[in-house]
DNA sequence: TTGTGTGCAAATCTTTTGCAGGTTG
DNA sequence: CAACCTGCAAAAGATTTGCACACAA
């Protein structure tokens, strides 16, 4: 049987206070949503999350799953991740940033943070004048023999 | 007038001498194509390539953009890049890696290379067991004030 | 109540593909 | 000549949108 983790609760509630202060109504739909990006541990697609969603409450469409979604984003509740092939995937926001290795035999991706590149990249764009605003950096890997 | 510039034929010239190495037909279309790819100094997507090759030769179609685009990445002669939002775009691949600052107001994107990052990331990659193949890194700015 | 949100289906946009005919090496 | 390419149009995959109805605050 399955157990209720707290901390799943309490991330699915700040996540729900999140929308609620930026003035958006908190729908059934998107109470699903929410719950299912808190305890998803993957970086799952729309279609994916559409699938999830459909399990809880089979009446979510997937138009309202890419309403919801761009809606998240742009409340920073969501992160939106565009991989070099197929359809963009999402994960929680992480207020702490996060880049990405991908697995080009598996699929997999593992995410690491290194505050040096962080630094050098804030330099590099510095020096040319620019601030950054996000950005992203993405290893397309394969295991080491 | 246009004055021809003599390194961008031999540009040209090397592009068609690497498919030819591949064992793939150069067609009339194909170097209409590598062309314009020569003397692109932007990141062009499949549909403004198109445009530009309809300019040369209107006998082009948009399936045949795509169709030599991925035959030129497949043979290492153009890279694919797909930024945030959109289709993706393309250029001459550069036999030095490099990576890119997009301008967030005015779209331009900008290149540059990092040996220190580069070596961080393969640090990185190693410490998970993993061989990088290939990474993109890219730095999402706003000219600064 | 009232402005938002939703489901459905159709539309859009990008990219791929089947097929019949054309061209390269 | 044979294998490979091309144009055209249709298909496919991802995402967005118009509309009428439903619901959160």
């Amino acid at each position: 049987m399955k157990t209720i983790d707290p901390s799943l609760r309490d991330k699915t509630k700040r996540l729900t206070q999140a929308l609620r202060d930026g003035g958006v109504r908190v729908t059934r739909q998107r109470e699903v949503l929410l719950r299912i990006l808190a305890e998803a541990e993957d970086h799952p697609d729309a279609t994916e999350l559409h699938r999830r969603a459909r399990a809880v409450d089979d009446s979510v469409s997937l138009a309202t799953v890419y309403r919801t979604l761009s809606v998240l984003e742009r409340e920073g509740v969501v992160q939106r991740h565009s991989f070099e092939s197929g359809a963009a995937r999402f994960e929680v926001a992480d207020p702490a940033h996060h880049d990405h290795i991908v697995d080009l035999d598996s699929g997999e991706i593992i995410e690491f943070r290194n505050d040096r590149i962080e630094e050098l990249q804030r330099q590099i764009a510095a020096e040319m004048g620019y601030e950054i605003i996000h950005h992203r950096m993405e290893l397309y890997c394969k295991k080491r023999a």
